[in-house]
DNA sequence: AGCATCGTTAATGCAGCCTTAATCAAGCCT
DNA sequence: AGGCTTGATTAAGGCTGCATTAACGATGCT
């Protein structure tokens, strides 16, 4: 899952960066409106965390032109103030939930794992596939009932692949999903995750492509 | 199908043309409408994408002389994104699709596979003849119902060979359906082709007709 | 500081696909 | 019937892309 986080502060910035990426999530991390936009456009990402004091423009005016373009990705607006119609006029801009700094990094996460989740239309935390279960928030995985432990990237692979529901991913578009736009990789990284993860899941449950990519099989249940 | 592909820009070129290329579309790159026309008028080609920042002539002017000649082959324009009102008058000047830079591969596959469609007079997305299922966007087959695993060039030709709908093509015509201007072959490859397709989906789908050329056998249900 | 785990790189091996080419079968002609 | 042409069949080789493994470096933990 690829997170825009549009914030000013280094700081805070950091912290929110370090954190994301410590539970698997890739970050993009930008300073500016401006920046903001010409990421979003040149880049795929599932949810932008949204800072309302930019230093180019105002975040609310940002956001109700996202919405106003028809721009659907989940936003979730931080707020320094404390004021509640802040809170109201966020969400009427078109947020889809809000944070007052300061802020729990864990409840940032699990707000993000929410609209995450509703935004794939998702009711429930854990995704079920089969005999795999996969809970994203917990960074927790299980096959035929016995837990699995994944690494960092290998969560984040597979979390990528039962996102696209069996469809077919080029190792291009997987590479958007794990690496943020400042951590490029130029080896065969990825292939390696995929067999590791085929070794400890079972070889079945990433199917090959040639010449296109890779997808989850949803064939057996 | 054959692809005519518009772009002046090499990176944006290659990664499109290895993308419709890994998908078993043939494409025949070129940097200038000079080239475009060339090309078009020397090789049968089914769609075109053209982008709009040409080095020699702009490319909207160039789709409009197209429509005024009565050119009517479909045409995808490509377009940077800011460009809204290039859009409209894309449209309005006789594309029959537009995509904003930058887009996601998969989509402009999608699009394209829709206007051979559309150009086919089809509105699913699948053909069936007897027994015989193709999804040329999946990239699947399928006969009496059981999957059948086709390579690049046998999906290439079934799918030429379907989309005459029981035609007689010659070699010829096979040839320029599955190889791009700069990928001439010298040998029987595609007999071979054939005999694997053959092979694969019974050896009556396919009728050769002496001298001429080979037809799909639209015969029996 | 030392240890352990994880991630990336790079080298090697394997498999599938495509083409080539050689041989075989089948029409067609004289 | 015999030879010639055209297509069918099969095997072999090369190429490409993916799998696999090992090693190195970074990072975090104790």
């Amino acid at each position: 899952m690829r997170v825009l986080l549009v914030e000013d502060d280094d700081l805070i910035a950091h912290g929110i960066q370090a954190g994301l990426r410590a539970r698997g999530l890739t970050v993009d991390g930008v300073k500016t409106a401006a920046q903001a936009e010409t990421t979003l456009s040149a880049v795929h990402c599932d949810v932008v965390i949204l800072d309302l004091g930019l230093p180019d423009e105002d975040g609310m005016s940002l956001l109700q032109r996202w919405r106003a373009d028809d721009m659907a990705l989940p936003v979730l607006v931080l707020t320094a103030r404390d004021a509640v119609e802040d809170r109201v006029a966020g969400l009427r801009a078109g947020a889809d939930d809000y944070l007052l700094k300061p802020f729990d990094l864990d409840e940032l996460v699990a707000r993000l794992h929410a609209l995450l989740r509703r935004a794939a239309g998702r009711s429930v935390a854990t995704i079920e596939q089969g005999a795999l279960r996969l809970d994203p928030e917990r960074g927790e995985v299980s096959l035929h009932g016995r837990p699995v432990v994944l690494s960092r990237r290998e969560l984040a692979l597979l979390g990528a692949l039962l996102h696209a529901r069996g469809r077919i991913l080029s190792v291009d578009q997987l590479k958007d999903s794990l690496y943020g736009f400042s951590e490029e990789i130029e080896s065969n990284a990825l292939n390696v995750h995929i067999h590791h993860l085929r070794r400890k899941l079972g070889a079945d449950l990433i199917e090959t492509v040639r010449g296109v990519g890779y997808r989850f099989n949803m064939g057996d249940a």
